[in-house]
DNA sequence: ATCACTTGTGGGAGCGCTCCCACACTACCT
DNA sequence: AGGTAGTGTGGGAGCGCTCCCACAAGTGAT
């Protein structure tokens, strides 16, 4: 009986009710300033900023999330293996805007990988209890269940790279019929005449809608579009390598390739080279991402920019808005929930 | 595949009382299952399994952690800005030794980045605020407050890299006077006689520690240790070129180099070529680290392999041991809290 | 003077758990 | 017969917050 009348006044930290004693109010005036409420008089609100002080007073995340049903916490979900992770510039820019713009609150990002299916259970574990206010999800394949998980869960979402035109969770991209009609243009600009396209993985919406800005490119530049042209890839190198191939057999008058990476652009002018076409004299050649590879090619490749550190930052806001939104759960108004975001093609010698 | 909505008050989840009900237990009995405790007959054991499926039921985190004070969550404090922890393949698989060694268990990681002045503000609010049962400090500076802010705190931490001998926390390193001596010998195996050293940064730990041991390699061999023949350096690349400038002007005939790390060892190597010196022919040269760059020197680098994984997976056991340990605070033994890793040399054409 | 607001404040009632004490029951001694 | 363990089990008492209702005191219109 003697165990808690000790234990709350002399032992470990500070409470609520402790830090409202000292400054001679209730504990109801303490959680208001506390939590910024206009709603208290100035001469209250420093008598309370000086008993925290005083007491070293830090709220207890766990009791605030009890009683209030939030955590303060969102995740950064990898539906990859850490490996990739690390291997990609790409993850590491968008941590880096989203660290910064998170930085401006009271958030704490966890970083979740869910490459392998163990990993993948655990995470659906890990959203059942709740345990994150919102999910930021990048890299999102098109036939990944994650996204209908959260949406039945109930859990705010954001996706990079919407899975369709119609894709019902908020989203943030870069716009991909812009940077490849900008690809294009500029190769036109060049004067090519033949330009192939060797496309990304078109399960990928982005991939198709680079395919989009290519053929609009074309056409309102006066020229037909050569549907033998576009040579379909997967994003990758070896894919870059075997589309680069087909269109060298089919259409040796070739000019001008846009690849819709660099590690494609990469493979497609691996084959360009063992073919004997010189780049850019014979061949020009564009790729996507501006990834460190398009830098450190022979010579150094053309690529569209996607603003990938300023498309962290505005997939926090999004979600955070999408959190702060969820009390009138009826009003799901289909506002500016989709951010679109400019590219920039980065001259260099390849083209 | 019913969710709920039947026996629920107001479809929210299910909570533990729910729980209890429906498998005609009491409240503590299903808290018992749920936590595994070896008290309950297998049969009451059955019934609340069966209501717990049924009903979906998850454990509200928040209300755990309320009641029994802990979080079930670990962080991993790298006390870089981001991008050098992008950048060193060493947090990579330091990560990757953490996540598959904390997969096992129910603990959630995360990550904290703490480089600038602002994320470790941030940092002391978030540890002091105990939202972490524990914490792994990598790549610690001699004289960073954290580990002293974690003891304060009374927060179960394990450093990688203990600062000095007698180091209070528990830690976790690879055996850098192993190692080094294994360099050394290597170096004398091949008949060389005049072995110089550029050391890493002195007031690392680990960097005297390499020190130690380069100089008892070369005693026990029965080779007097020339003090000139050890250059300070600080780890980087530049640190190595000064080094190896000096050396070569001080002891024109040294015959090889054990660098304290790869980077170091790259930038002694042009150094050395400047100087017209071929390696290994003229010097031989060996790194620590066993980094991608010494696979990709020309020759490839002769190196130290830290087996960095391995040490994740022991630090997140140091750790889970030193948070069960908690409760019999009295008892703070002094017992197997260091752990030294072996190393590996690696053997390239560079030596 | 009354009424109707507004502003600031105190504190009760939970949030969903864990901890632990009390209480059956059983089994096996004396 | 009574004692003495040991095993399962139920449920009270919090953990430290937020939410919200009640209420005092002030302000202005009637």
């Amino acid at each position: 009986m003697a165990s808690h009348g000790v234990r709350g006044r002399s032992g470990g930290r500070p409470t609520l009710e402790e830090v409202a004693a000292r400054a001679g109010v209730g504990r109801g005036t303490v959680s208001r300033v506390i939590n910024g409420s206009p709603r208290v008089s100035d001469a209250t609100r420093a008598a309370v900023e000086a008993a925290v002080e005083e007491l070293g007073y830090v709220p207890n995340t766990a009791a605030r999330a009890l009683a209030a049903n939030r955590t303060d916490a969102i995740a950064l979900v990898v539906p990859e293996p850490e490996t990739r992770f690390f291997a990609e510039p790409y993850f590491s820019d968008m941590l880096k805007g989203v660290g910064s713009e998170l930085s401006e609150t009271e958030m704490q990002l966890l970083l979740i990988f869910a490459g392998s299916d163990r990993e993948r259970a655990r995470l659906a574990q890990y959203l059942a209890a709740h345990r994150v206010d919102g999910v930021l999800l990048v890299s999102v394949h098109a036939d990944d269940p994650l996204p209908d998980l959260l949406t039945q869960l109930e859990i705010p979402a954001v996706i990079s790279g919407p899975r369709s035109a119609a894709e019902p969770l908020a989203s943030v991209d870069s716009d991909n019929y812009g940077g490849a009609r900008s690809a294009v243009e500029h190769l036109l600009s060049r004067g090519r005449g033949r330009i192939a396209h060797i496309t990304g993985h078109l399960a990928v919406y982005g991939a198709q809608r680079r395919v989009d800005g290519y053929r609009d490119a074309l056409r309102d530049a006066g020229h037909e579009v050569d549907e033998g042209l576009i040579e379909p890839g997967d994003f990758t190198e070896e894919g870059g390598r075997r589309a680069m191939a087909e269109l060298l057999r089919r259409h040796p008058d070739v000019d001008a390739v846009f690849a819709a990476s660099d590690v494609t652009a990469a493979g497609a002018g691996q084959v360009l080279r063992e073919a004997g076409r010189r780049i850019p004299d014979d061949v020009a050649l564009v790729g996507y991402d501006d990834s460190a590879i398009a830098r450190h090619m022979e010579p150094p490749l053309t690529s569209v920019r996607q603003p990938i550190e300023e498309m962290g930052r505005a997939m926090i806001d999004l979600l955070l808005a999408e959190i702060a939104d969820r009390r009138p759960v009826a009003s799901r108004g289909l506002g500016r929930h989709q951010v679109v975001l400019a590219t920039e093609l980065v001259e260099r010698r390849s083209s």
